[in-house]
DNA sequence: ATAATTACGGACTGATCGGTCAATAATTGA
DNA sequence: TCAATTATTGACCGATCAGTCCGTAATTAT
């Protein structure tokens, strides 16, 4: 008995976390967000209760996307190193096409986690899940299979590196380092 | 022939460092810069051009303090793994501390290097700096001291899990995972 | 002392911030 | 067809933003 909604809200959200992911919460005003949109702040606001909320579910669905991706290598064929590989290099290629966007989840860490309480939980809770994650993928391989101690550290430790590359891509660091930080990384495994 | 300055530059820089590292560059506001300085606005522009300038002058003096303490350690006496040993303990009792204000470089890179000039060229130059003064550390111990090439990789690679460590202390990741990081790195050397 | 200069601090600016309101358009069940 | 309901839109809100102006206080050379 009413009008329908006239967009997609995943389609919009798609806008909204690309706002957020180039500014940053703070950066981001909600005129570029309806630019980015193409929709109309009302209509947002119909849907969120505020800007904080687009903020989180814009983060909610990053993750969901991204770790979707990832789960489709670390959970598929191969060895724990090759799976990694596939990773890694997908890091490299997308700093040697120039695409230094980085990783909004790390962009939200570093910027919104020690400010924002439900920001902090949620990145803290996305970290474990992609550490869970990395766990699993080596776990198909020795040492790993075996050794539960020696593949939670080396989850740990891959984990700090591809935040670590995220971090280094943003800062625009040379392609050399970049490469050099994955394969290193990659060797340990 | 004039009246002179009541405060000091370099404390002032503090409190203005100290607020865009915890609320980022949109995120601190000129009252909160005036709160933490003590200063009026005004005294501020006068030293300053604008809060851009601020913020470059923050990171730079960032860079200074972190580097002198990073020095002393990394040319200091001890093997390079010895030398590392010392950094990332202290990542890791620094976050048992409860401290997980992070690292403002690092904060620098993911929240404004992509959106900056300045900022890109400051971050990514005071990166490379610290790779150096990585490969130094890593000079004085073989295999590194006669292999270069494992030499440079190294470094980048510990690097990155710098930074990713430092990432994962803002996320408030648990204890565990950025000691875990930190060992597996410092048994890689 | 006084003239010259500069620091200080609070009032002020226009612009933009996140968020809301109210008038209108569209859709539905009855 | 019409009553009810919801989406859309742009105007609008007070608050806050970065930045400036200006009257006053302080300091120094003369």
């Amino acid at each position: 008995m009413a009008r329908l909604r006239e967009f997609d809200i995943d389609e919009a959200l798609d806008g909204v976390m690309d706002v957020f992911w180039r500014n940053g919460y703070e950066g981001a005003s909600m005129q570029a967000i309806e630019a980015a949109t193409g929709l109309n702040k009302q209509s947002l606001y119909r849907v969120f209760e505020d800007k904080r909320a687009m903020y989180l579910a814009a983060l909610a669905r990053y993750e969901q996307e991204e770790m979707v991706k990832a789960q489709a290598v670390l959970t598929g064929e191969g060895s724990a190193r090759q799976r990694f590989q596939i990773i890694f290099n997908g890091l490299v290629s997308l700093a040697a096409k120039g695409d230094r966007s980085g990783c909004f989840l790390c962009n939200a860490a570093t910027d919104q986690a020690q400010l924002d309480a439900p920001t902090q939980e949620f990145v803290a809770g996305a970290m474990r899940r992609i550490e869970k994650l990395f766990r699993t993928a080596l776990s198909v391989s020795e040492p790993y299979s075996s050794d539960e101690k020696l593949r939670d550290a080396r989850a740990a430790s891959l984990l700090a590196v591809y935040f670590g590359i995220r971090v280094l891509t943003k800062a625009n660091a040379p392609l050399r380092a970049i490469r050099a930080a994955s394969e290193d990384a990659l060797a340990s495994i």
